[in-house]
DNA sequence: ACCTGAACACCGTTCAAGT
DNA sequence: ACCTGAACACCGTTCAAGT
């Protein structure tokens, strides 16, 4: 007789119940807190028990029930898809998306994906590679539809697709890499594309062309990373704008008193004026795209 | 035959070198260079064999000269200044400075300042805290200089000096706070300040100035994080630009012969013109105030 | 072929204990 | 008053072992 770990010979007894139809499908299997008494063992082997008939897809977790077993009829159906790149991805995203890049590690991610963290390693070389798929695959969600016959229209419809692109995945700020060593991202590849296509028909140099894509480049992605501490701070203290605000006014005054900033107060206190990244991305746009009309203008004059 | 880290066993062989007087006080222990060179190692691994010398006392930094060995007999009063949160501000600027804001850890500043990592909490709060104690610090070191009389090289200077605090301290892009959560940073206040005189003499609005101090902000804070990841992908790599091109051609030319694109094709392969951060930035700043230059003329006329 | 568990070398931060 | 060591609850990634 081989001794097996303790886990192995629980679950094979729970497993014997199953087969013999002494538990049926929907049945509560012992839970851990009951697997602890009626085999004495530890609470960490009791969850390693259902962990492991989890897995082999014997039985489930009904939130608000217990762990129950699972009809075999639908257990095909109800199997979770097999791990696969695209899933790992997709998964991530929506991590990174709900509470930010530093809340995506491999373990957190395994667990939502219900595997072990080393699992992942199988479809992924690791963390790094993994978040420049995360980039590639966020770009391609929206679509950048036809290039307009004008470069100021075509310039304004990309610089809000890239707005669009940070707005829904705010960590992409972060995560989107240097401009000389372009991230192998086909999707990014095609934005830049897209842009060259727009400014196509302007008497610009080829090095005026990509020194334009890459301003706007600079300045949406200067934006977004704003916005992004922003949500950070947020997620990381659980205040919102103004709760943090009222927390730190008093330090705030403090450091006015200390220090006084005449102009920045006169300026504020004027009011009766919208700041918001909206306002300053439409703001930016706008300056950008004349001063690029005025570079056309004499190149052209 | 135990296992024990690279950079264990190189500062053993350092350290052996010293006891049999191979190097004797005064003389320079190989630099992180000479390491990584010598040892075939990564540079962050050469930086702890003579961060963990130093801490031993068998060496130390001679600013201009390098890292040499200590004299025994003066290594007593050559003792640690008490830690301060000055010292502790100053140290940690320096280790963002040489190996990215990731390196800066609490454990690897205490072992550059010679104490337990614990210690520092004793003079700052935490990590957040201290690297915005970091980036008041950085803002406080370039001098902004009297206020021009007109705006246009008003606003060109503090663009520039936005360049330059980012240039010395490239983290600064992640570590710098959102805009509308305005860092507790007297010194950054201080620009902000600035700004707003320069464009005190303009027809421009309350709502006008900000979003012009902001637009700005924006596109040098881009560059600067394209900068920075540049910065943090060769040190995580340990490759240079060309050393990584090279390295990347392949994956890269297969990507292109299957997604190919013409047009970002046609304009590199024109060449023949400069394209760095340093030429963007000049690029984009004239794009960005001849936009303000149009808004200005506008409102005057 | 695919997944797992234990292990390694790290983090930031707490807490109770030392001097 | 100031600093330390051990501990906690984490990381990413390796490696050998399991099914």
């Amino acid at each position: 007789m081989t001794t097996e770990p303790p886990y192995l010979s629980i679950a094979t007894e729970i497993r014997g119940r199953i087969q013999t139809g002494v538990l049926a499908p929907g049945d509560r299997v012992p839970s851990t807190r009951a697997i602890t008494r009626e085999w004495g063992v530890a609470m960490a082997t009791a969850t390693k028990v259902l962990a492991a008939l989890r897995q082999e897809g014997l039985v489930r977790v009904e939130p608000g029930v217990g762990t129950v077993v699972v009809d075999p009829r639908q257990a095909r159906q109800a199997t979770a898809p097999a791990l696969t790149r695209a899933r790992i991805v997709r998964a991530a995203l929506e991590l990174a998306d709900s509470e930010g890049l530093n809340a995506l590690t491999m373990r957190r991610l395994a667990t939502v994906l219900d595997t072990s963290a080393m699992a992942l390693y199988r479809h992924v070389p690791g963390k790094g590679e993994l978040v420049r798929l995360m980039a590639d695959e966020a770009c391609g969600e929206v679509p950048l539809g036809p290039v307009p016959g004008h470069w100021r229209p075509g310039l304004e419809r990309a610089a809000r697709w890239l707005r669009e692109v940070y707005a829904r995945h705010r960590w992409m700020a972060q995560a989107m890499a240097s401009f000389t060593r372009p991230v192998a991202s086909p999707n990014a590849m095609a934005y830049t594309e897209w842009v060259l296509a727009v400014l196509w028909e302007t008497p610009l140099t080829s090095s005026q062309k990509l020194h334009t894509h890459l301003t706007l480049f600079a300045f949406v992605q200067g934006l977004a990373l704003a916005d992004d501490l922003e949500e950070q701070a947020r997620l990381d203290t659980g205040l919102s704008d103004g709760e943090w605000m009222e927390q730190n006014e008093p330090r705030f005054d403090a450091m006015q008193s200390g220090h006084p900033y005449p102009l920045l107060d006169a300026v504020t206190r004027d009011g009766g004026f919208e700041l918001s990244l909206e306002s300053l991305f439409e703001f930016g746009l706008r300056r950008t795209l004349d001063g690029v009309a005025a570079m056309i203008d004499e190149t052209s004059g």
